[in-house]
DNA sequence: TGTACATCAGTGAACGCGCGTTCACTGATGTAC
DNA sequence: TGTACATCAGTGAACGCGCGTTCACTGATGTAC
């Protein structure tokens, strides 16, 4: 509990650069991510955060690994949803197959909410060093492992299911945001992707 | 024809500075197309450039879309080599279905083979204008529609079929770039991809 | 064929930008005795 | 309980960078008469 005013020691200063940091990223996208600007913000001189960072590029994966959590959230929350519908009691398959597709629902609506964050998570100057933080795609993983068990495809399928659900879902997401589906409308989107999740659910 | 030595007049700088934009793009992505530099390596004062190009951006777009011109052509290359083969004569849907997978191939071929040129294609900031050049997805289509000539899809499958090349072929480059598939080896990412490839020819 | 003149294509110097990063420093905090 | 001291967390000023862009200018070219 730091007191009122402005007090010299913070309290928290890296989890509150990261946070401003994370904001920025929000509207502003992976460039929006200024050291200065986000000390400013803070009420902070700006190579205060020399002392919980060694260059910007570590505040970027800060923030970038907030994004990969908030996604993976959001697709936890998605997965927990899905699998308490009625119409898949006793029916693992059905189950299987509807959470794999609300995932995929779930990875394109984050990317089309929040861009700045999804580019500023796969931003290549980012994902150069150590193995990305991609529990999103762990969780994709989990998916068909239950497709597995439900028996919805063989264990031979699973290799080319898997590369083919991710590409699938992240390359809808990255046409949309800055490919040739960058002008289409919301309406004729989700037409796009349903048709999409359509053909990935009846090719599995 | 100019003359020999450095005369005033460079005879088309234009084109010079877009291919030697181009040259950098390959080398150093999108950040790469620097301005002064291009003119630099030109030998024409930086500003010459103004007189062909508004602005940076402008000279971006132009290699933008000379990458794509560059990717149209791999992937026109193997669409031909693959429509002469022996094995289809007399098979329209075997051919139909061997050329949907000779571009995607080729697509990710691309991808990996020039990764600057291809993340520029998709920046952010040139996507932002009017509709892109988008041969490479026009290609895609014109495959797409042999294959319900062919009748190895039905009309109604094809929109949901549609994007589901191009978000597959496409995410899968976009992951082998600057994804959660950056650090595997070609062997693992060939077999990966061709894994995909095998799923989505099975699944149409 | 010669010449005047508009137009086009280049030059060189300068500006402002705002950043990331480093340096030498000071204020606050907690712990050993 | 008091005090010395190491350590941690901030400050403020400064540097260098290299760029994109603009300004006022000059050299080359082609066309009308």
């Amino acid at each position: 509990m730091t007191p009122a005013g402005s007090p010299y020691h913070h309290g928290d200063l890296r989890a509150a650069l990261v946070q401003t940091a994370t904001e920025l990223a929000r509207t502003d996208g992976p460039d929006g991510v200024v050291l200065r600007e986000t000390a400013r913000r803070v009420g902070v001189s700006h190579n205060a955060a020399y002392r919980h960072f060694a260059d910007r590029t570590e505040l970027m994966t800060a923030v970038a690994s907030n994004a990969f959590a908030e996604l993976a959230a959001a697709m936890r929350a998605a997965l927990a949803k899905e699998g308490r519908k009625r119409s898949h009691r006793g029916d693992p398959a059905a189950r299987a197959r509807g959470r794999l597709r609300a995932l995929g629902q779930t990875y394109v609506d984050f990317a089309v909410a929040e861009p700045g964050l999804f580019r500023l998570a796969f931003h290549e100057e980012l994902t150069e060093g150590e193995p990305a933080d991609t529990e999103p795609f762990a969780l994709l993983g989990e998916a068909l492992d239950d497709l597995v068990a439900a028996e919805v495809i063989t264990p031979e399928e699973r290799p080319g299911a898997e590369m083919m659900c991710w590409s699938a879902v992240h390359g809808f997401a990255v046409l949309v945001l800055d490919g040739p589906l960058r002008g289409v409308s919301a309406k004729e989107r989700s037409a796009a992707l349903s048709a999409m999740l359509d053909a990935l659910d009846h090719g599995l």
